[in-house]
DNA sequence: CAAGTGTACATTGTTGACAATTTTCAGCGC
DNA sequence: GCGCTGAAAATTGTCAACAATGTACACTTG
């Protein structure tokens, strides 16, 4: 896995970890986790692994059933689906549109950082590097936002997208999804920012 | 507290206990809650207590610090609640419109029960009851769908509104609105409904 | 006296044992 | 063979002790 070790507690770390397998197919829709086995595999005890069990239901990618235990979630419905994406771009597009005049050229540079990683993975193909870096280039967006509670708002919404990459019959898009985004900001346009964030999130 | 006791396990119950606490008020923004005293003063170790933090943390109503505790959430700021209000509203609208042909008259009968019970919190000025009644009410229109994750997907946000009635100069006009959208329901005005469940979001 | 430092205290984090619940499946009667 | 019953196994839920972390404040030092 990558070296992202950001996360301060063992939960996190955990939760990181599952999340990872879930996005990436390796844990598919219902399959069941047991505690103890994850808290062997981790070397922790269960106590942790069940506060990774919870973050993780929160955002959606696990499901809790008391006494029962806990198994992947199941991708959002055909029926469901468009209205999560709709909910998602109200969120990015409101935050893009509130920091619009304050991005900084820091902020700018830390997001053509993860353009780089969006770019190397599109070029070698990595479906599961091209999900975790697409994930931190709109969680960087969104956690640029002066109000921190605007991440948690947004987490279990766009968790339930999945960042599934059939919709992209060539995967080099992806990138040049997202430098629409970073030129539009860089060249101050508003709009045109705002409506390749949207065409992004679909 | 009213004797509503449908919450199975031990963290949930305690949940929503402090749900209550924080929605009416008596626990306020900032206040810090710390484990032992809950523990105590519910009888159970702190184990169900952290996981009842968990679960409320993830609802908005709480925020978790690692290692320095929990605190009772801010308020969403002025700038960030019409996101929250139009995304509730988004949730709900789809949802009535969803289910809005398949309404049964066993669905009718349950939500009369709700409004009755709205109906007499608003008589009787008991804003902490109406609070619970509201939640109620919207909480059985969101889970008489198909989709059960909806209501994982709604509950974050409408706990973000914290139903704060001070938008009200008359608190029976709260009634009047919830039965509006019954009304419109029972007969089978689908856009009087949809537009007085709107109404009723703010 | 101000700034920094160390130590005791308060609080959260983790663990392993035990309790409660659910699931599995062998045994039984029909 | 089919369905029911109940004991055993597997799994989650709860607890209390211990570890790690953060906080408060008296103390030292310049």
């Amino acid at each position: 896995m990558s070296a992202i070790e950001i996360y301060r507690t063992l939960p996190e770390q955990i939760a990181a970890r599952l999340r990872q397998d879930v996005l990436s197919s390796k844990l598919k829709p219902g399959d069941p986790l047991r505690e103890i086995d994850l808290s062997e595999r981790f070397g922790v005890s269960r106590g942790p692994v069940r506060e990774a069990f919870r973050q993780l239901s929160q955002q959606g990618l696990l499901v809790l059933e008391p006494n029962k235990g806990v198994r992947v979630a199941q991708n959002p419905s055909v029926e469901v689906r468009p209205l999560v994406v709709e909910l998602r771009r109200k969120i990015e597009v409101f935050v893009l549109n509130s920091i619009f005049e304050r991005i900084t050229a820091e902020d700018l540079e830390d997001w053509d950082a993860i353009l780089a990683d969006i770019k190397a993975a599109c070029e070698s193909s990595d479906v599961d590097a091209l999900t975790e870096h697409d994930l931190r280039f709109h969680q960087a967006i969104i956690r640029s936002h002066d109000d921190k509670d605007l991440f948690a708002l947004w987490q279990p919404i766009a968790m339930r997208m999945m960042m599934r990459y059939n919709r992209l019959d060539d995967i080099m898009e992806s990138y040049r999804e997202h430098k629409r985004i970073l030129d539009a900001i860089r060249a101050g346009d508003k709009p045109v920012a705002i409506k390749a964030l949207e065409d992004n999130i679909q």
